[in-house]
DNA sequence: CGCCCGATTGACAGTTGTCAAGGAGCGTGG
DNA sequence: CCACGCTCCTTGACAACTGTCAATCGGGCG
């Protein structure tokens, strides 16, 4: 199967959220132009810290990580990408961190300098791609109190909740059924994702569970029975308002 | 002194550096029309999280600082503003975080509505803003790894190269001369940007200063002997290599 | 059926946080 | 001009949380 040949704009999941959610038909069809699809197995690395990277793009399924690797092997993940996330830089041709596949990650990707001369050219494009960076300059920095502020426990919570409500986000949940998260991350994942070692996310986890505030059914699905509690475990104060 | 009236944008120290970086004479005139400046004193809140904000700004002179703090008030500082920085978020009339400054604080503010109207019908000015935002990402990303891996240690090496960093390249030092830090942070400050207590950051500040790593000078100042040791204690890998 | 990888749990150590007691610089007022 | 008091900083002793090392467990796959 190749996975050139793929749905039309129109039919696309993550159409109306992704970097091209402002585009107006005939604009749309310029990106159609110069677009094209790349599939990823978990643990696959997407682009390489430093490496040329000839394309940007759109996740369309799956889960990403950006992350920094230290000399000495410390890692951290700087950030998830999940469906309509974008991955790349205009204007920059290497990114630095790595981008590896969590789960089985689709991408529709752009080729990299037709997409710079759309982004001048499009009014639409650009604006969302700042929209969008905005978006995720808010999340890296409330990541930044997670990182430096919150004890284990917090952590652990408030990336459950993070996971939930951008999830929810993105195909409204059906209520009333318990909340539940298939986490695409491994125990290590989780603890490079959150400034830990994976034996105290194990820990954690087990903590959560034993207070009721979770429950693990396996080993990466969560339940969350009451949401609420949850983000009084993560000490979250944004309760995820709306803003203008 | 009535601060409005001030400077033409021509001469304005920050003029090719910030939201306006690419303007043309024409466009910069259609910003002078809805700007005006405004002072703030160390420790003035600027903005408190949540509140309306009628105006985006340029930050002309002085060090802000971006905090979230938690219900216990537990502190994290998420973003340092300096010089040229930009403030606010078109399309936004309110920050998830207080603004406030550390010290003294010149800003060039721009009213909000009319600013977004420049954003749409003025494609420099979205361009400039989008590589900032996404210079700003990078930087949060970087900021990820000091505080979700990085010892005491090694944190506190990284700010101070972090800095460094930012100054020399707003005005090239002048080679030769050994390179000196005039902390706008107190202790506390410097613990709130980089998740730890106040005493572990003096402890800290000691330590490499019996190693011979630094210099203090009274209570506000750092002396880098040797900015490639600083940069060993930071484990820093990236060594602010050029990107493109 | 057994191996292998990821996860859990335990024991212990180390870094950092907490609490507390000085110490230094600076401005104000006598 | 000096003394006082205030704030910020430094340093110490101790505690707590998280990291390290190691053993065990358990599910999935050959």
């Amino acid at each position: 199967m190749t996975s050139t040949m793929l749905a039309e704009c129109a039919d696309c999941p993550i159409r109306h959220r992704a970097v091209c959610a402002l585009c107006e038909p005939h604009e749309l069809t310029l990106l159609e132009d110069i677009k094209y699809y790349r599939q990823f197995a978990p643990g696959d690395t997407i682009v390489w810290a430093g490496e040329k990277l000839d394309f940007v793009a759109s996740v369309v399924t799956g889960m990403a990580a950006l992350n920094r690797t230290m000399e000495d092997g410390r890692r951290q993940i700087t950030g998830l990408l999940l469906p309509s996330d974008f991955l790349g830089r205009p204007g920059r041709s290497s990114v630095r961190y790595d981008v590896s596949a969590i789960s089985d990650v689709s991408l529709c990707c752009f080729r990299r300098k037709p997409f710079e001369d759309l982004v001048e050219s499009t009014p639409h494009i650009g604006q969302r791609l700042l929209e969008m960076s905005m978006d995720e300059l808010d999340a890296a920095r409330e990541w930044m109190l997670v990182l430096g502020r919150k004890t284990a426990r917090e952590r652990i919570a408030s990336l459950l909740a993070m996971i939930l409500q951008r999830e929810t986000q993105a195909k409204p949940a059906d209520a009333g059924s318990a909340l539940r998260i298939d986490l695409p991350l491994s125990r290590e994942g989780i603890a490079d994702c959150l400034g830990m070692t994976l034996e105290t996310v194990s820990r954690q986890l087990s903590h959560l569970k034993r207070d009721g505030v979770i429950q693990l059914e396996g080993r990466r699905t969560v339940l969350i029975p009451d949401m609420d509690q949850l983000l009084l475990e993560a000490a979250d104060d944004a309760d995820g308002g709306v803003l203008d």
